[in-house]
Parts: structure tokens; sequence; C-alpha cells
DNA sequence: CCGATGACCATTT
DNA sequence: AAAATGGCCATCG
């Protein structure tokens, strides 16, 4: 039914476009949300295509345990921390301190 | 058109 | 415990 979705990559960055202000979420938990629990790689992909997309809070996107791992991919490597700083997040060591407190699952927010 | 190339993660060895 | 592996899609040259 609702096939509103051209593909893969615009999935993931509708899904991306609906974490709030401070909080977080992974790669792993947007792939599951998507019915694609073993592409996860792709969500990355995904967001490398799209950073030149405005609009898309891909900075609110870490890894499973929390590491910045896409911040290579901003303008200046201290960008995505920056931004979640600003938006009231702890970074230590390109890591985001007590993830789980910010951590944003799709699966659960957004169960219909 | 075809192949190389990318922000991951769970499982297996 | 650390390293290798399998899974998966769109874009670019």
């Amino acid at each position: 039914m609702h096939k509103n979705s051209t593909n893969f990559f615009d999935d993931v960055l509708d899904v991306v476009r609906l974490i709030p202000r401070g909080r977080v979420t992974t790669y792993g938990a947007i792939a599951r949300y998507l019915g694609a629990a073993k592409s996860s790689r792709l969500v990355g992909y995904a967001l490398n295509a799209a950073i030149q997309h405005d609009n898309v809070p891909a900075h609110r996107v870490v890894n499973r345990i929390g590491l910045l791992t896409g911040r290579f991919h901003f303008a200046n490597p201290n960008l995505m921390q920056e931004l979640l700083e600003a938006e009231g997040l702890t970074i230590i060591d390109n890591q985001v301190e007590h993830m789980e407190r910010f951590l944003w699952d799709p699966n659960l927010e957004l169960a219909c």
C-alpha cells in the first residue's frame, strides 16, 4: 500500500527528519524500523549521500555505542560534536555520554 | 553499463 | 577476546 517512498535511502532520510532536538538514534535502530535489520550500513550511506540536503539532522545519528562515526563527513570534523553539544548533549572522546538517556528509538517512539 | 565505493552491526571463527 | 565475515542499496566515473 502506501508506497510513498521511492527507495530505501529516502526512507532513511524521512526517519532522520523525525529525530527530536537533543536526542540521538543509531544506524541499526533506523534499519530495524524500516524492516531491514541487516542494512544498518546502508543507513550511513544514505546519510552520506544526503549530507548536501538541508533539513536532515544527520548529526543526531551515531553508532551503536554512541560514537560520532560520521563526523568526518561534515564541513569540519568537529561540527557534529558542536551541534550535539548545542542541543545539550555531552561528548567525550567522540562519544555521547549516557547515550541511553537520549536515545530516540523509532521502533519505540513511532510504534503504531 | 559495470564495478567500486561508502556514517554499521550481529554473528561466527 | 579479537578478528573476520555476511548482509544490503544508491550513486558516480
